[in-house]
DNA sequence: AATCTGTTTGACTCCTGAACAAACTATTTA
DNA sequence: TAAATAGTTTGTTCAGGAGTCAAACAGATT
């Protein structure tokens, strides 16, 4: 059932969307480049200005004609807090409508979620206490591990050991603020198509390589979830049914041969390759951190080098299957591997370059960390229905 | 850029669909059922009889009140050719709006692209020529191989030996008919979710298993083709980079493993499993064809068992993946295999289970070969663009 | 004078909601 | 037994509100 407020919807969201990721533009531009007649795109810029969301500024420069009256995004408008769980640290972030991040904030994760949830709860609580002048839109969370999107609700977390675990609740308890979560990965694959960095692609994979490898799947233009919400898990497909276990209860997945534990248990027993080794967790015999091997390999160790290319083959071989099987404009990496994108990249394009041969023509790129991509994720999930049309919700 | 007429094509796709999933249904049926105003559905309605697209036809019975008018799809309103490439024939038919077939013809497949391509316009001419009452909609052509859907050409089919080959343009030079190309795989997806047997499932994938093995993948409701439309090769995903050769060029693919080719040669050749044989074509050495096989297994031959047994493992640690990865609702298989269901399908599912930790709940379920999903599928992609709502042209 | 920006206005499309006409069943009344 | 009446459901009509468009117009600058 579609009203005519539909048309409204969708030519507002494309516009905020346009002054979000090209501001400063005039009510000119917005016609020229939504395809909008002139009045109504004055008319839905008048709305815009009425709630807030946008601010006039100065006049731009043209060789000739009236002056342009440049439009802005109003950053007062609204703040969001991004909460970014990991396993050892979670953060805490405020952020405008530009995606800047005002003020943030460390807290330990907690194993047990009943004093962690106590804990992030009161952080949260006083990041907002902080900032009074701050009008709050909501909050998003983003968590590594398989959710149930219908419960809001944490299912399964294996890096943090957690069982049905309810966040949203409490949260929205303690602050009074709508609280959406996210899969690690689907929150970066949200940030990179939310960031503008990647124009005109609706078909992108975020891989995020760390304890474990998840990814976060965007085909025409939209989060591929699953109805149960368990889509995503590349990194459990079995490579090996032979192979050392997995936290998930599988053998030989993809990412016990492609995640930073396993270069850890590589460089440590690099010997005994292949077979069941213990399982590697990162506090166990060698105390060799993946940090550590990075170090070592940037300066020269060659044993940690080998480490790190035995990685980057299984990396390969993993993005190989996501090209062939989806084919995605792009494959962006996030994780601690990127900081030897140079010593590791020609090995992983030589292997999907060999196991796919579907000459789909995917880009693959490391993401900047420094830009917080998760958590950047979790602030586009919160402002996404604002600026996005909402089609069938 | 929207105008109002975005909704009543949204709402005009509703009601068509719902008519012809839901057929015989009167307008406050319709009403009930898309949510919209009964003076609204009355002007949709007004509007698709005189497009010829619905007709109004007998009074239906209710306990108490005025007798509703029924209405029915005009199946006289158009007529569809789907085209099915298969490596051996080819058939063509013609169908109704209702995805009945009422004329068919099948011609060999040439390996010649050039050959084949003069037959089968002629053969597609003849059959329009012979039903002159028809007001022919368009041709829908499906074919085993990759697509360049820009260019609407056959990039690449193995099974085939072909490589760059315009159907389009002499099959709409020919026929004056707008044609539509669609891999294989795909079409069977869009049949499955066309047929209506699928209530409420937005997430399915499409599993064909013949010489070679191909996916059609449909996520929130929408094909995934990819930017390149190489998407749904999930069959050349490297399992083993050490197995045996596949004419995609690589080594050790899925298809390898699990399509027909791959039974065949495990029944042939029961010893030297794993090195590398000969490519078993249908026509080389052994003699004996997949069907064979299948019938040697229905009466109790004990290695064309084994050799079945085997090929369902293997689907089975695909159909894991599948199932990790994109946690579909549905997972169809589609081919000869469907006949030894009952065999088969409990290895794949416990495969499955053994593999696939992410409790996603995917169904999986044999095709009804008989009802040709491949063509049907064909049929759906020339008539959707009426049924559904073109969002985003 | 030329050119570009932004606003105003009338025409057109679309849906809604309420009122209304049509058609049928069941019940009551004569 | 036949006719009248009440109650229900279907389908249509019409005024009103929300949207976009296209063209004309006003404003501002070189």
């Amino acid at each position: 059932m579609a009203s005519s407020e539909i048309a409204r919807d969708i030519n507002r969201s494309s516009v905020l969307d346009s002054i979000r990721i090209g501001q400063p533009l005039s009510r000119a531009d917005l016609a020229r480049q939504t395809g909008l007649q002139r009045s109504t795109v004055s008319l839905i810029v008048d709305e815009l200005i009425d709630e807030r969301w946008v601010v006039e500024g100065a006049l731009g420069q043209l060789p000739r004609g009236r002056r342009p009256r440049l439009l802005y995004l109003n950053t007062h408008r609204a703040g969001i807090i991004g909460i970014n769980v990991m396993p050892r640290q979670t953060v805490i972030a405020l952020a405008d409508l530009n995606t800047r991040i005002l003020a943030q904030e460390s807290i330990a994760t907690q194993l047990d979620p009943k004093i962690f949830i106590k804990v992030l709860c009161s952080y949260t609580q006083r990041m907002i206490e902080h900032h009074p002048e701050v009008a709050f839109e909501g909050i998003g969370v983003s968590v590594p591990g398989r959710l149930d999107y219908e419960a809001q609700r944490v299912e399964f977390a294996a890096n943090l050991g957690w069982h049905r675990v309810d966040l949203k609740e409490p949260l929205e308890r303690s602050t009074g603020l709508p609280v959406q979560i996210e899969n690690a990965a689907n929150a970066c694959a949200l940030a990179e198509v939310w960031s503008g960095a990647h124009e005109g692609v609706t078909d992108l994979i975020a891989l995020t390589v760390s304890d474990g490898i998840g990814t976060g799947i965007i085909a025409n233009g939209h989060l591929v979830r699953g109805p149960s919400g368990a889509a995503g898990e590349f990194g459990h497909v079995c490579l090996n049914p032979d192979g050392p276990e997995c936290k998930c209860g599988g053998r030989g997945c993809w990412e016990v041969y492609a995640s930073n534990v396993a270069a850890i248990r590589n460089y440590s027993g690099q010997k005994d390759n292949g077979t069941r080794t213990p399982e590697g967790k990162l506090s166990n015999g060698s105390g060799t951190s993946f940090a550590d091997i990075l170090s070592l390999a940037e300066r020269g160790d060659r044993r940690a080098g080998r480490a790190l290319d035995e990685m980057a083959r299984y990396l390969g071989l993993g993005m190989a299957m996501l090209v062939n099987g989806l084919a995605p404009a792009v494959i962006v990496v996030v994780g601690e591997v990127t900081r030897v994108w140079k010593r590791v990249s020609p090995i992983i394009e030589q292997v999907v370059h060999e196991c796919a041969h579907t000459h789909a023509a995917t880009r693959i790129e490391p993401a900047d960390d420094s830009k917080q991509p998760r958590l950047r994720g979790t602030i586009a999930l919160v402002l996404q229905k604002h600026f996005r049309p909402r089609l069938f919700a």
